[in-house]
DNA sequence: ACAAAGCCTGACGTACATGTTAGCGTTAAA
DNA sequence: TTTAACGCTAACATGTACGTCAGGCTTTGT
C-alpha cells in the first residue's frame, strides 16, 4: 500500500514513517517509479515503532533492539523486556497515585451527591 | 534536603531538577543562603515528574495536568487519567507481543536442552 | 492535454530534554 | 586559613523527533 495510507492506519504522519526509515527501522520496498510500498508486514513493525516511541524511547535505543521489531523474534530481544519493564515501573506508579486520586474524587464527588439527595429528599 | 541528596534519591541530575522547577512544575523552597531546600513533599512530586517525562510526556503536557502531581489532588486530574491510559495502551500491545516472542524463544531453548539432554543421556 | 492529488528528496526550522562550562558565593574539614 | 565540596545563575551546545516548504516526478480523472 501506498504511504498515505499506511500513515492513516497508523494515526501518524508519512514524515514520521520517513524517519523511522531514515534512522534504520524500517526497511520499505519500492514499486517500479519509486513509491514506498508497505507490506501489512512492514505496518506492524512500524506500529511497534510508533508504540516505542510514544513509551520514550529512542530510535537509538529500539535501534539497539531490533530483534523486538520482527514479527517472528529471530533474536532473544536484546533486553528489550527489560526496559519495557522499567518503563512499566513508571507508568504503575503514576497510575496507581491517579487511580487513587481519582477514586478519591470520585468519594468525594458521592458524598457532594448524596448529600444533595438527602436534601432534596426531606 | 539539599539539591545532591535529592537528586540522588530520585536517580536524576541536579540539572534536571533545575530543568523541573524552571519549566514551573516544581517549586522548591530555599534557606537564607539562597540553596535550594526539597522537602519530601517536594520529592514525591518531584519523583511524578520524572515518571511523567520518562513515558513520553512533555513538561508542557504535564503542566497542562498539574493537578495530577500535588500529593493531594485537588482538582479531577485533567485528562491526566485518559492520556496515561493511551500510554499503557501503547506499553500493553508491546509488552504482549514480547512475551509472546519471549516464550517462544524459550520453547526454543527448552526444546533445544531437551534434545540435548536426549542425546546425552544415550 | 491539463489539473488535482500523490509520491520523493533535501533542507531548514522548532521544541524539548539535557549536558557542559564559566564565574562566583558558601560551608565545613584539615 | 586554605582547600575541597557543594550551591547558584546564565549561557551555550547537542541530540532527537518532527513540521514544513521547495522543486520536481507520476498517475488519474475530466
Amino acid at each position: 500500500m501506498q504511504a498515505k495510507e499506511a500513515a492513516e492506519r497508523l494515526g501518524i504522519t508519512q514524515r514520521m514513517l520517513r524517519h523511522y526509515e531514515n534512522e534504520g527501522l524500517l526497511d520499505v520496498g519500492r514499486t517500479l517509479n519509486g513509491y514506498r510500498s508497505y507490506t501489512e508486514v512492514d505496518l506492524r513493525r512500524a506500529g511497534r515503532v510508533r508504540d516505542f516511541i510514544a513509551t520514550g524511547f529512542s530510535t537509538r535505543e529500539i535501534r539497539a533492539m531490533s530483534a523486538c521489531l520482527s514479527d517472528e523474534g529471530a533474536g532473544p530481544c536484546e533486553g528489550g523486556l527489560e526496559k519495557l519493564k522499567e518503563k512499566l515501573e513508571h507508568i504503575d506508579r503514576l497510575r496507581a497515585e491517579l487511580d487513587e486520586k481519582r477514586s478519591a474524587v470520585m468519594d468525594r464527588l458521592a458524598t457532594l451527591q448524596n448529600g444533595l439527595a438527602t436534601v432534596s429528599s426531606r
